[in-house]
RNA sequence: GCUCAGAUGGUGGAACUGGUAGACACGCAGGACUUAAAAUCCUGUUCCCGUUAACGGAGUGCGGGUUCGAUUCCCGCUCUGAGUACCA
């Protein structure tokens, strides 16, 4: 039989799910490897070709992995909270979990027909009560710890009321909220219930907190900043404003460091760290107070400088600092309330737009030098931010250019500080020369003009050196109804959390999926959804709840009394190999890491990091065909299309087309013709008698009609091709537009591999004979190629090569069992239906080729004993002559010098130099 | 602006530690088979000059450098993509 594809496939992905052939087990002799995906949210519009790129890779790598003998655990699930299945909920009515559900078993389809090795009986779905009963879980044990810094770990919320009972405040050093009380032991026990709760709600890894949020009104919910861009939010584009609210937070701060540090531990890409390093925002730099004049306030500022505190001419407060209105003069009142309301004003994008104006107003106030007491006017302007640092900066502009500007622009002093210090014309930010105008420090160089200006303020207690983060805690809360309630009641406006008996708390049914009446979230529709002691939070978690563990759930799944047991953990230990896309690397990544130290440092899992190894995959972007529509001299369009090459001559407007009836950038005019019932009368001016497409890279998206879809591809060409051609495309992580062009290669390929296994009536017909030199040897190269290949990820170099090694083996006529089994095995990761089938023909045991061994390199076979060397002269490549590899060095030259050939290209001259690399190159110096 | 990644034929890309640039595939051209087409197979295909051919010259974004030898290393620049942005 010629290669039937597609009874190949459905039969073997059929024995796969029947045998439960990819099951891991959780306790074997085998060493472990953990290849895991990024999960995906199902939505509606189902798989493009752009999205199994990443789940090919980690298939190949799995399946590889399996014949190198490891017990693979390579599982898939669903992120399936989220916001699209609501808004269409809030549309149509639709319970979001059964389209949800359908939305599940489309993926599933579609995966299934790329024959990926996945261990499905381990399936997760973030919104199903099984499994978000422990991300509820989770919530709680951060709910009952805090962040004890001397230990640098959470520690039970026990723990720290034991403290408080038996010392009061005192020796506690905690990550925590700014307004913490000092008390005493006795005074803790004198407290009331309610204001202890209140007090340890300030210690808490998850609390409550008035902060500012990103509001976006048309979605009806909070966005944490990594789900929001220029203003608008990233899924739907709708705008966003600041409020303030009482919110969830998580305090991710307090692993700041040990979230940074983490970074050099792990395999990932470079530019994914950086991003995570960015995003952390470390700054190592000092507090220092300013005190007001005739006030008891201060302003404390953080800098990165702060030896350059003599340089200090002016100090900056955000516009919604909450002191500028008691600071502001009554002569000032005015001019700070209308600035104040000009900036109120502008958008998040006008102030990204406008870097370059410089605005502000002066409050009228003083503040002082904590150094010299020189007194200091204190002004706002909105480029001081008020969520960095402390809201107000130390302007010192013969060292920082806006501060520069802002001088001059309103005549404010620029003191020079440093001797070098170059201040004409902008500020110079040197660290280097020695300090002038500097009081105590003059003469001194930057490192000791730090320190003793550090060691100055902390003896005055006017500040202290500082590590500042640029990450804030994050928010975790939402206004909606499709996520995970929050397993906490009220009581006297108080949270306490429900009992672990009572989880999971379920989603409880509401009539519609809109806020209420009074402007409450979903789940205040809820009828009879109350705890006995208290009303329950009316927020659900936010999208990122659900993955920020699910890696942990797959290892043992079906567990009852545990998020997996400790056995599964400690077997499994962490992900070895994560594959996904790198716009998850400040939120999904950062939270991920974030939990899974939470959970080691309370004692359930042992690795500091959830991820060894990862890699970006590229993204695919679409590539749109277009076509020419005539415009009529009244320049109306017509019915009369131009082919690409001649629209130059003509009136023309481009019309996005169908790319699936595109073939190379050629139109097929029937099927145009069918595509839409106005085109059926379409009238085309050809080049050369065909219809040509204009071509363009766009984002894959249906409204360009350039969504190619893998169920097209997996009908007329198979799995097996689709997947080799979506890794022969290019490096695995290289973003790229998607063209089909192509694809044939790879199928005819397959075909050509089938062709070895039969005789030109296709029969199968293999040799048990001895292969020949030349046939080991083709089979060795591959084996030891492919090897090194998937080790490096570059699995595009591989297909490649598989081409080589058939075409090798076509050409020797081989089809000898000692050969072709070997070559069955090692293909099997990348086209394993074709694989399975001719496994079977062979007449090995079905189903066992997944767990093949692997074939071992053998180098002799590569062994040659001579080499065509490359002759260059001057570099240049000019001739090869074969020679023996016994030769030496001296031999070779001697051999070249005298070279009939050579001394064609000599011309007459004797060459300076004969440089010899045995086995690689000879170049002769003229 | 800052950070990172990248630039190789008509196209996707290969060249892994400085050693034959363009593997493999698409496309294109020519040919075989066929009444014809599809499919399949064979040959050619970096560019320029020249030509039956051998051969000659140029060539990995641009300009320099190191080296016997550079797509690969160094310096300077241009362009493209991604992230980030008044971060004190």
């Amino acid at each position: 039989m010629d290669y039937q594809f597609k009874e190949i496939e459905k039969k073997w992905q059929q024995f796969w799910a029947d045998n439960h052939t990819f099951k891991a087990e959780n306790n074997t002799d085998k060493p472990k490897y953990y290849v895991l995906d990024m999960f995906p949210y199902p939505s509606g519009a189902g798989l493009h070709v752009g999205h199994p790129l990443g789940y090919i890779a980690s298939d190949i790598f799995a399946r590889y992995k399996r014949l190198k003998g490891f017990n693979v655990l390579h599982p898939m699930g669903y992120d399936s909270f989220g916001l699209p299945a609501e808004q269409y909920a809030i549309q149509t009515g639709q319970h979001p979990l059964v389209t949800t559900e359908d939305n599940i078993a489309t993926y599933r389809r579609q995966l299934d027909q790329i024959g990926f090795s996945f261990d499905w009986s381990r399936e997760v779905r973030t919104s199903s009560p099984d499994y978000y009963k422990w991300t509820q879980w989770i919530f709680m044990q951060l709910f009952n710890s805090w962040y004890n810094k001397d230990a640098d770990k959470a520690a039970p919320i026990t723990e720290l009321v034991a403290h408080f009972e038996s010392k009061g405040s005192a020796g506690i050093n905690a990550v925590c909220d700014e307004d913490i009380l000092s008390f005493t032991a006795e005074e803790w026990k004198a407290f009331s219930e309610a204001e202890q709760q209140t007090e340890l709600l300030k210690y808490r890894l998850t609390y409550l907190r008035e902060s500012t949020v990103n509001w976006c009104a048309a979605l009806g919910t909070v966005l944490a900043n990594d789900e929001v861009k220029d203003g608008f939010s990233e899924r739907g584009g709708y705008p966003v404003e600041q409020k303030k609210m009482m919110q969830w937070s998580m305090r991710i701060t307090a692993y700041a460091q040990r979230l940074l540090e983490g970074l050099d531990t792990i395999d990932w890409p470079e530019p994914l760290k950086e991003m995570q390093r960015n995003w952390i925002g470390k700054s190592v730099g000092a507090s220092v107070k300013f005190p007001v004049e005739n006030s008891s306030e201060v302003i404390e500022v953080f800098t990165t400088r702060v030896d350059t505190i003599f340089g200090v001419t002016f100090v900056v407060l955000a516009p919604e600092h909450e002191l500028v209105a008691q600071l502001t003069t009554p002569e000032q009142k005015a001019t700070v309330e209308e600035y104040i309301a000009k900036t109120k004003k502008k958008s998040e994008l006008d102030r990204m737009a406008d870097t370059k104006t410089v605005s502000g107003a002066f409050t009228g106030s003083y503040v002082l030098n904590p150094l010299n007491g020189e007194k200091i006017q204190l002004w706002i302007a909105d480029y001081v931010l008020a969520g960095y640092g402390t809201g107000a900066v130390m302007a010192v502009p013969s060292g920082d250019q806006r501060d520069y500007l802002f001088a001059k622009h309103f005549d404010l002093p620029v003191v020079q500080i440093l001797d070098i210090q170059k201040i004409d014309t902008e500020a110079d930010p040197t660290k280097e020369g020695t300090y002038i105008n500097s009081d105590f420090m003059n003469g001194l160089d930057y490192k000791a003009g730090t320190a003793a200006v550090i060691a100055k303020l902390e003896s005055i207690g006017s500040g202290k050196a500082k590590v500042n983060f640029r990450m804030r805690d994050a928010i975790f809360g939402r206004q909606r109804y499709w996520g995970e309630p929050v397993p906490v009641y009220f009581k006297n406006g108080l949270p306490y959390l429900i009992k672990e008996s009572e989880l999971p708390l379920l989603l409880p049914e509401i009539d519609k999926y809109l806020p209420t009446e009074t402007g409450e979230p979903p789940l205040g529709r809820a009828t009879d959804w109350k705890h006995a002691e208290g009303e329950y939070e009316l927020s659900t978690m936010p999208g990122w709840a659900g993955s920020s563990w699910y890696w942990y759930r797959y290892m043992d799944a079906q567990n009852e009394t545990d998020f997996a047991s400790k056995e599964a953990i400690d077997y499994w230990k962490a992900v070895d190999l994560y594959i996904g896309g790198s716009e998850h690397a400040t939120g999904h990544l950062l939270y991920s890491r974030f939990w899974n130290k939470f959970l080691k440092d309370i004692g359930k899992t042992p690795e500091e990091e959830p991820f060894k190894k990862l890699i970006n995959q590229g993204m695919i972007q679409g590539r749109s065909n277009f076509v020419y529509r005539l415009i009529d001299a009244e320049g109306k369009g017509t019915n009369t299309f131009v082919s690409h090459g001649l629209i130059k001559e003509y009136n023309t407007s481009p019309i996005h087309v169908d790319v699936n009836i595109v073939e190379n950038d050629v139109l097929n005019q029937a099927k145009f013709k069918a595509w839409r019932p106005d085109f059926a009368e379409a009238e085309f001016i050809l080049e050369n008698g065909k219809y040509v497409c204009g071509v363009e890279i766009e984002k894959m998206s249906k409204r360009y009609y350039n969504v190619v879809n893998p169920d097209d591809l997996a009908q007329r060409y198979g799995a097996d091709t689709l997947r080799m051609y979506e890794m022969f495309l290019g490096p695995l992580e290289q973003s790229k537009p998607w063209n089909t062009n192509g694809i044939e290669g790879v199928f005819k390929f397959l075909r050509k591999f089938w062709k070895l296994f039969h005789d030109a009536d296709f029969n199968f017909n293999v040799s048990d004979a001895e292969p020949t030199k030349a046939e080991f040897k083709s089979l060795h190269k591959i084996i030891q190629k492919v090897e090194q290949d998937i080790e490096r990820f570059s699995f595009n170099t591989s297909v490649s090569s598989f081409m080589i090694a058939v075409n090798e083996l076509t050409d020797l006529k081989c089809n000898k069992r000692a050969i072709l089994q070997d070559l069955v095995i090692i293909l099997e990761p990348y086209a394993p239906h074709i694989c399975e089938e001719l496994w079977e023909l062979l007449g090995y045991t079905k189903g066992k080729l997944s767990y093949a061994a692997y074939p071992t390199f053998n180098p002799a076979y590569l062994v040659e004993d001579e080499f065509s060397y490359p002759i260059s002269i001057n570099g240049k490549m000019k001739t090869n002559i074969a020679l023996s590899l016994a030769l030496g060095n001296d031999e070779i030259e001697a051999i070249i010098r005298s070279h009939a050939d050579v001394q064609k290209y000599l011309d007459g001259k004797s060459p300076k130099k004969v440089i010899v690399v045995k086995g690689r190159i000879v170049n002769i110096v003229l």
